[in-house]
DNA sequence: GCAAGATTGGACTTGACAGTCCAACGAGTG
DNA sequence: CACTCGTTGGACTGTCAAGTCCAATCTTGC
């Protein structure tokens, strides 16, 4: 069960599976996508199916490393030729359009599975970590072409900034998708580029308090959970 | 069929079901959350469930709303006393310390949601977007408190600063989520605070080179999609 | 206390889903 | 050409899930 395709044909198969899978599942999610869906896009056989997979998680697993595969090649491409403020401005133009021509719909890939998997299956949680982390690489590659340009000084925190860019991409798609509208995600990128010109000033002088960044756990309001702590029967772990 | 509590009991009985089926929605999602699991999870019985909401997708929106009630409950009364940067700070820095308590899973109750159920109904996306909108407002009246105290220039985009702040947050988190790391989350909000701080330079003078904001569908490279134009079926709406 | 209506228990139906199985088919190799 | 093994079709099974139904029980207003 779950074999590498050893012909040509094979290969041609899987990847066709695969991709209507992914489309199906970034529609409608993982477990909502059943396996005869996937027959009825592809004209696949269900012997098909369980022949390249083994089972359905294993169709899952391999249409999450797709989709990071498939964005993580086109952004690491997108941000392989950035060296100048113009060209991170038309990287970032690049992606509003995108979600614009969407309809705002869809979001990320990654970010879509991330937020629905990652509390699932810790296999999965795990490749889509190692995208972002590879994501992110790619954006301190263009960081650090523009620092060695000049046009970010010297004693920026690239890291930090690296997240804080990865963030507003992420958190401006979700609320783009979620209100339809690309204009959150202009401006939560908009929002990034100004602290990257800025210098991403994280320490800023002007006046700061000091933090209480390590005084956790005795002041600490609530302000989420509620029904953290029940009694929960959790039988299945998946379905 | 969905009817509203009319006695004590009632509504004691449809509270305890939502919130046990929001707790399950949030480990394992909508569709991977079966009545039956909520059954077992609460003790009701098969008739309150559709005698209280109809049908599943009636409760499905029931825990939509529940959390989105309950998430900007706390949110908004965190926000509602942040005056100066040090309240700003407290407030960060609460959620963070929330989410390392949790072990960085799990994320914001409503950005998982909304990642799931924005592309699946609409009515399911309208209570989330509206809740974002809710968040939001609550972001932006923190942040004119700021700027009435002077801590924030007059001529500051509070509207952008507002999307940019709460674009951190949902990034910040689903980052930390997927990499089990609450300081994701911790770095994403410091970029956003340093922002807040520097009075959102978002039309930075320095050395912009003008925009090609409107230059769409051009120049436009492919950054994602690959399968966006395909035959598909398109059977079924929901499982 | 006593209807009237709200609430509850749980068996039952129907369909869909994941997974199994085996018999064919076909491409590459000697 | 023949053999092998990767590949494919599709029927079949057992389980589980959504949704229906009706009778029993409890609450509340009077």
């Amino acid at each position: 069960m779950s074999s590498i395709p050893a012909t040509k044909q094979g290969r041609a198969t899987r990847e066709r599976i695969v991709r209507a899978a992914a489309e199906l599942v970034g529609e409608r999610g993982a477990s909502a996508t059943s396996l005869d869906d996937v027959i009825a896009a592809t004209g696949a056989s269900k012997s098909q199916l369980y022949h390249y997979f083994g089972d359905k998680h294993g169709l899952v697993q391999a249409v999450v490393d797709y989709q990071c595969a498939t964005v993580l090649g086109l952004q690491a491409h997108a941000l392989a030729s950035v060296s100048d403020w113009d060209d991170l401005e038309r990287w970032a133009q690049t992606m509003v359009a995108i979600v614009e021509d969407q309809g705002a719909h869809g979001g990320c890939p990654i970010g879509t599975l991330a937020a629905a998997l990652s509390d699932t299956d810790e296999r999965l949680r795990t490749s889509l970590s190692e995208a972002f982390q590879a994501w992110s690489d790619a954006i301190r590659g263009a960081l650090l072409r523009l620092r060695d340009n000049g046009l970010i000084s010297t004693g920026a925190d690239l890291d930090a900034l690296t997240t804080i860019t990865l963030s507003a991409i992420q958190g401006g798609l979700l609320l783009s998708k979620t209100s339809r509208d690309a204009g959150q995600l202009r401006i939560a990128l908009d929002g990034a580029i100004a602290q990257l010109r800025s210098g991403g000033t994280v320490a800023d002088p002007t006046d700061r308090a000091p933090r209480p960044r390590a005084a956790r756990s005795s002041t600490r309001a609530p302000v989420r959970s509620a029904e953290t702590r029940a009694a929960r029967p959790r039988k299945k772990p998946r379905r």
